[in-house]
Formats: structure tokens, C-alpha cells, sequence
DNA sequence: CGCATTACTGTGTTCGAGCACAATTTATGA
DNA sequence: TCATAAATTGTGCTCGAACACAGTAATGCG
């Protein structure tokens, strides 16, 4: 086996200079015609690779690459964004990468609107950003559009946007959560309980609840109902407690976010423990009541590795120059009590 | 912001050459005390990190790595850990990697033995492999401790030797086993099924085996008996058909390889549908039973990514000089019918 | 023919770290 | 005091790609 070609090889090959391969390479024009193919045939016939490496050691340019994020300290879910966003850093540590993070509020569209205009103020080349709410996020993409600022998403999709996204299929997720009580559920009613966001504008949330009612549509055998119950986060407990009494022959619940510790806690109190529950994410609320047997699945929706794999895509863009998947879809993951632990770690 | 320090910057910094300021960082003496003490200072308080990138463009060394895998075409499990070890070439194609590859029947000690000694003539830097074979895996690595040659093992982990592991908790993914038929199962029998390898010398079906019994230990209700079958490759079909039908009470089976398809096509002609079944890896004829329902959940060991990290942690401790972590467990994933598909990829 | 313009090609420097070797300073001994 | 050795420090080249700029050849035009 050779060593790699490099650019000194392939002139030497063709018997000309280095600057003359450089200038095919980058279609710089000021090549002769004849010089200039049989210089591409060698080039296709060896398969060039130009080493990155080197490329980048002259290239030493400060990219700025900005961050819109909902922030942790409003909802728990989103604290290990912050470690896959580390990660992605230090792996590219050689390079030098700046990074300006503005946080909004994940209960407010105005807070989301806000930050954005902030965050334009740093000039990004590149942005990263979770497009928490439908119409907002809609208008924002827009802007970055027309700015030719390249955007990648993750959480959350804007089907009509052009921005990459990088998350799950949610209404495959729903159907998970359906099959997973479908196949622990004594027979029986099941719930779909979307609790604390504001329904309109939270589509995963309804393409959540568009999977699970899809699943049981396929069945043939599924003479029972699929109820449903929209709870703001004020009206959390009266409400739920209600629902559940209310519906005597409900054998499974499914919430649609990561906030069904609340769910949990009810069943746990009203001694409801024939409901079978399955929600979303790792938070430590949920994990404990998963390890108790009151939360029997949950579905891990990995956002530190959605971060994580968001920078690392638009850092690779930047740096090598590397195609954004236009849309890359995390697989599902199923937790129960038993292979929860090293997932906490992810 | 700054932009990163270089050792120019250092050297200017200090007041001295960036010859003074290699040899401080490399310790390769020849520097006065108070230079050294000076300049160790000012290193500290920047927190210098050195461009990998720009070191390694110098150090354009072959790296030599061998594999000692077994054979795709006698096992479809390991037929993904090629796109793994293909991924990892070529995320680090700027470096001169070359892989030499040496298959070995996962049927036959005396081809891993063989498959070693020939691996060996290539003089290999470092080395990825299964140690498949308990007893013949510690020779060996024996043999690679003694001649100075780093190892990374993956999918088997040899406990007393010091070679670097990576793959699942075995015991703790019997235990996941367990909980998903407690979970789905009806009140009664368990199964442990051993199929087609040579169980004395396999760990990993030992360990998966005692993970599932611990499972169930721990329950304090449980009073049914967990059963006990090995099966060897030859007398498959029979032995378990006699099994099946021999225990009456039985409700949940748990194959503690990639072989469950075989207790899945016999569960189908003998219509026990009452009898759920979980069992690893997503072979294609494991993949159909699980989609019609027979197979009920399937353990996801991810050879694919075992492969990819095992080979991305090695080429980056040669280049990089990166610690190799002792031991790098992987999540337990749970796959049904309805989350399988973007696993296929992985 | 001579000079300018265009067309093309080659040379040399840069990036950051590593290392060989040259250069300088300090110490030692006769 | 001076030569020499030893200790310390500085210089310059290398890696591969990119690009500015210098250089050369070919062509055009009066």
C-alpha cells in the first residue's frame, strides 16, 4: 500500500508545479485546457483526498456560532443540553469556535422572540436553535433565511422550514408508547394527557397523540376508547384527579411530555396501581417513580445527544465544509427500571 | 475574546524562544530552573492546549492496526461491525490508518487461534478483536500483554485481563430480559434458553443468565420455577419442540443470544402464542418474528457501534495520545415492533 | 519589429508544533 | 587569562494546503 497523495505527488505525477494542481482543484481558471484534464483525470484516477487537517491549519478563522435554547432552570428536561454542547466543543477543540448561548423562556413565545433579536446582535455565521413554538419559530427561520444565516433545529420540527433538524419522529414515538400499553394494559380505555403547554402551538404534541391514536386505528381488535385530557400546569392535580376518578375503566396513560411524574404521583396516591403509565424522559422526578413500578416505560427523547449532534454538524459544516443531513431521526429509546441507569449518563 | 494562544504567543509572553517553550512542555530538560519554573507558571494560567491538528500534520507516521473479528458470513450478528469500522476509518481518514483484518469462525477456537497467529506476522501497532473464546482469548492476550501491544476488546468482556472493553452489561441486560417478560408475561414458568455455543466457555450467556435469575430473586412474589434449557446448533428443532411442550406452565422464554428466531418459528407451528419471548440482537429473521408479534421484545447489543468506538477509541490514542477508557459499557436498548427501524441503521 | 497585454505556470510564504542543530552564555580548569 | 567544556537558548526547517505574487511564454497590435 502507498502512502496518501498529496499535492506535491499529483504535480510531480503530472509534471507540473503545485500551484497549477491547486488551481483544478478550486476550478481557479488560468489553467491551459489540456493541462487542466489530464491534471482532473489524475486526480479522479489516484482519488485525491486533500488532508483536512492542513487545510484547516492555514484556514484559522474564529467562527461564531449562535444559540437558541429554552433554559434549564424553567424546565428540567433541557439541563443535559448543556453537556452535549460541551462535548461537541471539546471535541473540536482545536478549532476555534465561539459559541453565544441566549436562553428564553420555554413558557413564553415573547421571551423566544426576544432572544433571537438579541442573539442576531452577535452576528452568527451559523445558528443552532430548538423552535419550541410553531408560529415564532416559523417567522424566525424566516428571517434567517432571507439573512442566508444556515440554521439547524433539533427538538422539534418546522416541516415547512428548510432548516435542518435533527430529533425524533414523533408520531412514531407515539406509536411506541401505544404498542409498549397495548402490550402491558389489561383491556380497557386508554388516555392521551398533554399537560402544561399550550396545545395549538406545541405540534409535537400532537403528532405524539396522531401515532398513539394511529396505532390502536391499525388494530382490529380494539373495541375500547381513546380518551384524551389537556391540562395547563395551574390546573395540574384538581384536574387530573378528576379525569382519572371520573373514568372508571382507564387501563393505561400516556403523557405526551416529560411531565408524567405528575400523572405518578396521583396514581400513587389514589392507589390506581392496575393504570399502566408511560411518559417521556429522564427527568429525576420521573426516573424515581419509573424505579418504583409506578411509570412502567418511558421514552427517552436524548436531547443532550440531539444537541450534542446538532453543534457537531454545523461545527463540521463550518470547518470541512460537510453536508447537514437535511433531517436526522434519533432512534427511539424504551426505559424501564432496569436499563435506565447508563442512559443517564448519555 | 482572545484568540487561542500558540506557542509563539507563549514564547513572546515568557520573553524567551518557542524552543524554550517546547522543551518545557515536553519536559526534554536543558532550560534553567527559573525559565522552567517561569514559563510551567505561565502555561498553567493560560491553560495552553496544544493544536493537535498542527501536530499531527507533522507526524505523518503509518499507523498499523489489526482486527481479529469473527466471520459476517458464519454469524449475520457481526455483519453491522463493518459499517462501524468503516465509520471510523473514515472519520479519521486525514490520518494514514491502515486496518488488517483476520477473520475467525465464531464455531471454532482453533480458527480464532489461527486467525491470531497469522494477525501477528503483520506487526500490528495495536489491536481491536472479540475475544470470543474465554479460555483461548486469555492466551491470547496474554501473548499481546507480554509483546507491549495494546489491545481493545469488544462484545465478550475477559474480566482478569487488562485489555480496554467495550460493550453492555451483560448481567444487567439478563436483568432487563427478566423485568420485560415479568412485565408482559402471564403468572408463571420462566425460561432461560442457551442456544447453539459452547455454554462453558461463553461468560457472556453465564452472565445474561445470572442478571435474569437475580431478577427474579429479587422479587419477593414470585413463586414459579425459572427453567433451564441448552440447545446445541444440531439438535435445535427437537430438543426444543420436547421442551415447549413438556412445560405446561410455561409463559415467557428468554434466549440468551442472537438465536431466538428459532425458538419464535417453533412458538408459531405450535400456535403457543400464550408464551411471550425476548431475546437479542436484530438479525433480519429476528426482526420479521418481533414485527408479527411472536418475538415480543428483542435486546439491542449495537455490534455496530461496539465496533465504531472500539476503533475510534484505538486510532485516537495512537494519534491523539487519548486515554483509552478501561471499560465503556453502552445503554441496554429495548426494541419492539414499533422503535426497530432506526436501529437497523446503527 | 517592438512593446503591451493576456494566458498561463512556478515560487515562496503562511499556519502551529516538533525537533535538529546552530549560537550564545556561563562555568571550569590549567 | 584564556581555552574549552557544559549549560542554556535561539533559529530554521518540516509537514500539506492555500494563496499571493513573481515569472515566463504566447499573442495582439501599431
Amino acid at each position: 500500500m502507498m502512502k496518501k497523495y498529496t499535492i506535491k505527488d499529483i504535480a510531480q505525477l503530472a509534471g507540473v508545479s503545485k500551484g497549477t494542481i491547486d488551481r483544478v482543484i478550486h476550478n481557479r481558471g488560468n489553467v491551459a485546457k489540456d493541462v487542466e484534464n489530464k491534471v482532473k483525470r489524475l486526480l479522479e484516477d489516484i482519488n485525491y483526498q486533500p488532508n483536512l487537517i492542513a487545510r484547516n491549519l492555514k484556514n484559522n478563522r474564529i467562527y461564531q456560532i449562535g444559540a437558541l435554547l429554552p433554559d434549564p432552570k424553567k424546565d428540567a428536561y433541557w439541563e443535559v443540553c448543556t453537556d452535549g454542547i460541551n462535548q461537541a466543543l471539546s471535541e473540536f477543540s482545536a478549532f476555534d469556535i465561539r459559541l453565544h448561548t441566549m436562553l428564553f423562556d420555554p413558557t413564553d413565545t415573547e421571551s423566544f422572540i426576544k432572544s433571537h433579536q438579541q442573539l442576531m446582535t452577535s452576528a452568527p455565521d451559523i445558528i443552532l436553535m430548538v423552535p419550541l413554538f410553531y408560529k415564532e419559530a416559523k417567522s424566525v427561520l424566516k428571517n434567517y433565511e432571507e439573512a442566508g444565516i444556515q440554521v439547524c433545529t433539533f427538538n422539534n420540527q418546522i416541516e415547512v422550514s428548510k432548516a435542518n433538524f435533527i430529533g425524533q419522529d414523533l408520531y412514531q414515538s407515539g406509536r411506541v408508547a401505544a404498542k409498549l400499553l397495548h402490550t402491558i394494559a389489561d383491556k380497557g380505555d386508554m388516555a392521551i394527557i398533554h399537560i402544561d403547554e399550550k396545545y395549538k402551538n406545541a405540534v409535537h404534541m400532537q403528532e405524539k397523540e396522531r401515532g398513539f391514536k394511529s396505532y390502536f386505528d391499525d388494530l382490529s381488535g380494539f373495541q375500547d376508547h381513546i380518551l384524551k385530557c389537556k391540562i395547563r400546569y395551574t390546573e395540574t392535580e384538581d384536574k387530573l384527579r378528576a379525569f382519572l376518578i371520573n373514568n372508571s375503566n382507564l387501563k393505561g396513560v400516556f403523557v405526551t411530555n416529560s411531565k408524567a411524574f405528575h400523572v405518578a404521583r396521583l396514581l400513587e396516591t389514589e392507589n390506581k396501581n392496575h393504570i399502566k403509565l408511560v411518559g417521556y424522559d429522564l427527568l429525576a422526578e420521573n426516573v424515581n417513580y419509573l424505579k418504583v413500578g409506578v411509570i412502567d416505560f418511558l421514552i427517552h427523547q436524548n436531547p443532550r445527544q440531539q444537541a450534542y449532534l446538532g453543534l457537531k454538524f454545523l461545527i463540521e459544516h463550518l470547518v470541512f465544509e460537510k453536508q447537514i443531513p437535511n433531517k436526522f431521526l434519533l432512534p427511539i429509546d424504551i426505559i424501564n427500571s432496569e436499563n435506565v441507569t447508563p442512559f443517564l449518563r448519555d
